[in-house]
DNA sequence: CGAATTAGTCACTTTCTGAGACTAAAGTCA
DNA sequence: TGACTTTAGTCTCAGAAAGTGACTAATTCG
């Protein structure tokens, strides 16, 4: 039925790869071959033999000649009905670059999450899911330490996190949780940034302390 | 290669059904039919056009004769080399079931999580991510409740908690934060369980309260 | 009846967190 | 130069949240 080509593949992986991007997160995009003026998340049909990981890993490769810092499976999408491989279900991977380092090849574009091309519905909803994954495991896995250079200011990590996170954050609470939990160390440099005091730099050393253990969390709201 | 069946699938759906049995929590199993003496999680290779969601609710379905009051997909495992359908790829979900309703259907049988039958590699690592999905939703969804009949205890509830998370808590906190989050109402049953003052029952039954605001939480401890 | 057992609540203490005010070090501009 | 603006970084306080032990209540057991 959806046997357009000889040799359909069953499953694909597609990888979406997000940066930020100046005030916004940014997802590349490749153009799409077969249909023209359509955009899709890179993606690639595992060779026999070949884990998810890796060929998750292979896509950016492809796409970035260069390996995200952070990578995690995001979920199996199958209830869409187009997808350029002609695949019944993608596996979706989210993969995370510092914008510093991410050069994109030939054919693949960064889009602002604002402002997306037309998506089929299965692409939309991995964008969707993926955005979900990186906001839910923001305080599992040093989601905005990848997003950023190796140093950084307080400020910049701060303003990562309240990208990530859609909302203000105030100062010194981001700050005394961040002392709190003994991840960053401070470098003996300092930036200067036009007006305004130079902040200093700190980079991503996360030093051993004891697991925080907290009481029971009634978060949800409805089932 | 691996095709030692006429018609290989290449994806398959395996569901992870969990129920709280006695102190523990406990997994359904289908005897393998091929290589006897093995045991799987209960699966199924979805029909053209049906979406992964359908396949999940269709294999509780013919496990246990009624769906499981939660589901949710866990992620698509590839690594292994062995699976009963010869899949290249596994989808898994897992799904809820209260222990008083789950009369597993012929050929299947309840493993204890402490105690489970020999698996392979790519089942193992199912059913290891279904456990933790579960305790990482569980402040998200409410798992607990899910595991239990329509009507508890507090201290039942308390247990569920405690069997879920491994640990024990304090009876006073866990019902302060539980009054806090509108979760439950009490109906003007009580059970008299032998020894002991009688306990109040209560039914799940979430009720409109503004969405908790909680600042920024590093809460990982390494990469 | 009194001891034991489980349920349910209270009050106290400690910890966490939001918020505003404050100091520090730079640039801008008259 | 000196007042003003801008960004960085710190301090302190008040209120909320969470850990803890002790208390009362209602039942069974002997």
């Amino acid at each position: 039925m959806r046997d357009r080509s000889p040799k359909a593949a069953s499953y694909s992986v597609d990888v979406g790869l997000v940066t930020a991007m100046g005030n916004e997160l940014a997802v590349l995009f490749a153009r799409n071959s077969t249909e023209r003026e359509r955009w899709s998340l890179p993606w690639r049909v595992p060779q026999t033999g070949e884990t998810l990981d890796a060929a998750a890993a292979r896509v950016a490769q492809d796409a970035l000649g260069e390996a995200p810092i952070w990578m995690k499976q995001v979920g199996a999408f199958g209830d869409g009905k187009r997808h350029p491989s002609d695949a019944d279900v993608s596996v979706a991977y989210v993969g995370l670059v510092p914008h510093e380092t991410a050069t994109p090849h030939a054919g693949y574009t960064w889009f602002p999450m604002r402002d997306l091309p037309p998506l089929s519905p299965r692409q939309r909803a991995m964008v969707e899911a993926t955005t979900e994954t990186i906001q839910s495991r923001l305080d599992q896995a040093p989601i905005a330490f990848r997003l950023l250079p190796a140093t950084f200011t307080l400020s910049e990590l701060q303003q990562m996190y309240e990208l990530l996170l859609g909302k203000r954050m105030h100062k010194a609470s981001f700050r005394r949780a961040l002392q709190a939990a003994w991840l960053v160390e401070s470098t003996d440099a300092w930036r200067s940034e036009g007006r305004g005091r130079p902040a200093q730099l700190f980079r991503y050393a996360p030093k051993k302390r004891r697991r925080p253990h907290r009481g029971v969390r009634f978060d949800f709201l409805y089932p």
